[in-house]
DNA sequence: ATGACTGGATAGTCCAGA
């Protein structure tokens, strides 16, 4: 079974990207996050074009912003939107779907951003990933949580820990956030695979950081024990940053149990420490 | 070339993204 998460950054001007890439990978589940449609329009869009390859999906979706959806060809079944003791700010936000999908609950999650370390939207974070954690540890033991976590787990997962002093998805409270699914039993599977490879899934658009290499690892699945054992691949699908009108993200895929029945990809990235860089340090492209 | 922001809402720019 191959499970992929997908930050896609608004389905529909990534259509003609993300049909191709399922018919190329062949994934059995896919976890999409930052949908920027409501269900009505996600169905309308992209319904027809799934069903068509044997999927089922449920999204929860808002119009503008947010928006998840899981999409599988494994089952879909006790589809809940949002979790118990979400919090808001101060709504709800369509930020986090479930479901059972081949015998696993399968969360796909869009983390709050945090914006800037110690705001309102900073603290929202925080709480959001403490309620999420208790959700998870009284659920099932067979549990994968996939998405764009917004926070970079470790410094071997940012290009320049340097560039990133002050700001949000490196500091330690968002650290030990995610440090607590650790705690439950969940791995970070993509890491455990990789040990040492420099690895990351967002490349901002600006100032050519995708061509430079220049990113962060914040697109993570992390798999309960009796998952992880069942894992024999797992992966950054950087061939999908590339080209026109490309997501800023990419997707992340595993395999478990066996081969799959779709193109692997270039599986292996390059067993590299984190590259020094050349000259100046390079700081992060700035908002006008 | 992997190639130098993008998307949504809106109606001129502004917010959000990370």
């Amino acid at each position: 079974m191959r499970i992929a998460t997908w930050n896609v950054n608004s389905v529909k001007p990534r259509l003609p990207r993300l049909l191709p890439w399922l018919d190329q990978r062949r994934p059995d589940v896919v976890c999409l996050q930052e949908l920027k449609l409501t269900e009505f329009a996600f169905d309308n869009l992209i319904g027809p074009d799934l069903t068509e390859r044997g999927y089922e999906f449920a999204a929860y979706g808002q119009s503008q912003w947010n928006g998840v959806a899981i999409v599988s060809r494994v089952g879909l079944d006790n589809v809940e939107r949002g979790f118990s003791g979400m919090p808001g700010f101060p709504e709800p936000e369509a930020r986090a779907i479930s479901a059972d999908c081949g015998g696993i609950r399968i969360h796909s999650l869009y983390v709050p951003n945090g914006r800037e370390p110690d705001s309102d939207h900073y603290r929202y974070k925080l709480d959001w990933l403490a309620a999420l954690r208790d959700v998870v540890a009284a659920g099932p033991s067979d549990v994968t949580l996939c998405g764009d976590m917004n926070i970079a787990p470790t410094d071997a997962d940012v290009f320049d820990p340097a560039a990133y002093v002050g700001h949000t998805h490196v500091t330690e409270p968002e650290r030990a956030a995610l440090a607590g699914f650790g705690q439950i039993g969940l791995r970070d599977v993509v890491r455990d695979h990789w040990p040492t490879a420099r690895m990351f899934s967002y490349w901002d658009y600006r100032a050519g950081m995708f061509h430079q290499d220049l990113g962060m690892r914040i697109d993570l699945i992390l798999a309960s024990q009796p998952v992880e054992a069942r894992v024999r691949a797992a992966w950054i699908d950087r061939e999908a940053r590339k080209g026109k009108a490309p997501s800023d993200h990419a997707p992340v895929i595993i395999d478990l149990d066996s081969a799959p029945d779709g193109d692997i990809g270039p599986v292996v990235p390059p067993p590299s420490a984190p590259r020094p860089t050349r000259g100046r340090p390079v700081r992060l492209p700035q908002a006008k």
